[in-house]
DNA sequence: CGGCTTACG
DNA sequence: GCCG
DNA sequence: CGTA
């Protein structure tokens, strides 16, 4: 609405308060914006304003009243503790100030703003207490009180636990909801999620309904209580199998399996009437992405598990080139794998160094060393392709542009040598001899070494895979699958991950990296919401003071965000 | 009834 | 879909 | 939009 207005830069102390004229100088309120969108909390001040209300933007002794959205007494007061020690003031004690001023609910706020005048502060307006200081003092009341903690990232959650069953269905069905490309469909796969990681945190298996009542994400769900209750009685979920067998769902499915390829992608391919993949192969008027090529090319591969043994050899691979590149260097296996898993479907790196700035660079000269080896089938950096075909010396020339990134998906290609020698112990290899035991093609000019797929003049041919299929009606589909299939090659294909972080985001980097997805977004939800902080994989960022806070280790940032610390293996929710 | 992680390529 |  |  309004627009950035040039007034206020009359007075940057008190700001905007002189706009208007101060009707109750008795009520000298502080908004406390934790909980409170930047937006809104903009309109409540100037809304406090044009009412003749006293709106500081600071917090200071002549405060009166603090209006905030946060529900418990001891939290007010430690944000107020923080806004203090930002403002560089020392000698206002918040405890001391809180028995003082009046804290009072963002409720009594608006009521005041809708009679324009200050409201009677009555009890209900005040922010509770609720302090138990004795947990147990309450017996009757803490029977009806959830037995789980309220957010994943809290909860102890272990890769193997004994409600398997409930969990798969309800993952199933946060998959099945993401597949449902309908507004709220994100959200109710988050509900399913977390109802899941709620089961997984649970150290006894579920043997009555009972078992899962009082715990948060789904004591209050009638949804997933029925999944679990069928599962209980018919040892499965006739919505799950229901799902499974539908058509949509199995296209759907399909189609998302290609790495590159999301559920809008695969709607619109499922609407065109496309239902396998040969239909995609055969249709001329799709533009494919290069990653959904190369999702097509591997299918089979890509959705194989990675096994932990496969991930050694990269991670060795990896390793040799990066000391090669900077001494000192860190290459960490982050994501499943760190958290205990054995097999995975991927692999991730998280490349560091202890000088900061040395790391720079690395990621370039790391994907140049791995796919002049061979060992890159394909990095989702657009720039080295297209444009420079003239240069036969092909990799020298996009040297420069291949620098300041800090993320690669990539394509690796495994060498099958590598892949199951459990049986031999003797015949373990090491990476020089397996890299130099497969035919290594130089990587050509050209971005793809033409494989089966593409012709071998380069530029993909639009109505090629039409025109066999018009030419012989006996030329089956599958015989290209098949052409895909046992094309000799003497490796397979595995999606990596790398990552390169500057020393002071390292341990933000490990721990974003190494995941699970839904414990970084509990734990992101939870520092936003309890901390009114933001975290991500670069930083944690204090919007009380807008200041970033900074760690070293994963068990720093626990402490900043006043958790207890979960090793990776505790964090498979 | 609004909100639901966050960021890069 | 579940929570505040 | 896709990916983590």
């Amino acid at each position: 609405m309004a627009a950035p207005e040039p007034k206020r830069r009359k007075h940057s102390h008190n700001e905007d308060s002189e706009e208007f004229p101060v009707k109750f100088p008795d009520f000298i309120i502080f908004i406390v914006n934790a909980r409170i969108q930047k937006v809104r909390l903009k309109k409540l001040r100037h809304l406090g304003r044009s009412k003749g209300f006293v709106i500081s933007s600071e917090l200071n002794e002549s405060v009166t009243h603090v209006v905030t959205e946060l529900n418990s007494r001891d939290h007010v007061i430690s944000v107020l503790q923080r806004i203090c020690k930002s403002q560089r003031n020392t000698e206002l004690n918040a405890f001391e100030f809180a028995q003082k001023a009046e804290l009072l609910s963002l409720k009594w706020y608006t009521s005041c703003m809708e009679e324009d005048k200050p409201v009677e502060i009555t009890d209900e307006h005040r922010v509770p207490s609720r302090k138990p200081l004795d947990p147990d003092a309450l017996e009757e009341d803490g029977e009806d009180k959830p037995k789980n903690r309220r957010f994943a990232c809290q909860r102890i959650t272990p890769l193997n636990h004994p409600n398997q069953k409930f969990t798969e269905a309800l993952e199933f069905l946060e998959k099945a909801a993401e597949l449902r490309m309908g507004d709220n469909s994100r959200s109710r796969a988050l509900a399913f999620r977390k109802a899941s990681a709620a089961l997984k945190a649970l150290p006894e298996e579920i043997k009555k309904p009972e078992d899962v009542e009082n715990l948060y994400d789904i004591r209050g769900g009638a949804h997933c209580k029925g999944v679990i209750l069928d599962i209980l009685e018919n040892g499965y979920s006739a919505e799950v199998e229901g799902i499974k067998r539908s058509d949509w769902y199995q296209n759907m499915s399909l189609f998302t399996g290609i790495y590159g390829c999301g559920i809008s992608t695969s709607a619109k391919w499922c609407q065109m009437g496309l239902r396998s993949l040969d239909d995609v192969k055969g249709s001329y008027i799709l533009n494919l992405t290069r990653s959904q090529l190369k999702g097509i090319e591997y299918y089979n591969d890509l959705n194989t598990p990675v096994t932990k043994e496969e991930a050694k050899w990269i991670h060795d691979a990896v390793s040799q080139e990066v000391a090669a590149i900077q001494p000192g260097s860190t290459v960490v296996m982050t994501g499943g794998f760190l958290r205990g898993k054995d097999t995975g479907h991927d692999v991730d790196f998280l490349i560091s160094h202890p000088e900061e700035g040395k790391e720079k660079g690395i990621l370039g000269t790391l994907l140049q060393a791995l796919t002049k080896k061979g060992l890159l089938d394909y990095t989702d950096i657009q720039n080295s392709t297209v444009t420079k075909t003239t240069v036969q010396t092909g990799m020298d020339a996009s040297r420069n542009t291949m620098d300041h990134y800090e993320r690669c998906f990539s394509i690796f290609r495994l060498p099958k040598t590598a892949q199951s020698h459990r049986s031999d112990e003797s015949s373990e290899r090491t990476v020089a001899e397996d890299s130099a035991a497969m035919d290594v093609v130089p990587p050509a000019s050209e971005s793809s070494p033409s494989m089966d797929v593409t012709p071998a003049n380069g530029t993909a041919i639009p109505g090629l895979s039409l025109l066999e299929k018009t030419n012989g009606s006996t030329t089956s589909p599958s015989e290209i699958v098949q052409k895909t299939e046992d094309s000799g090659r003497s490796w397979v294909a595995r999606r990596v991950d790398f990552v390169i972080a500057p020393a002071g985001q390292y341990a933000f980097a490990l721990l974003g990296w190494t995941g699970s997805k839904m414990f970084n977004r509990s734990m992101r939800d939870y520092t936003n919401k309890v901390m009114n902080m933001n975290l991500s994989s670069h930083g944690l960022f204090d919007k009380t003071n807008n200041c970033s806070l900074q760690a070293k280790t994963e068990e720093e940032i626990f402490e900043l965000l006043k958790l207890d610390y979960k090793p990776p293996e505790e964090r498979n929710c």
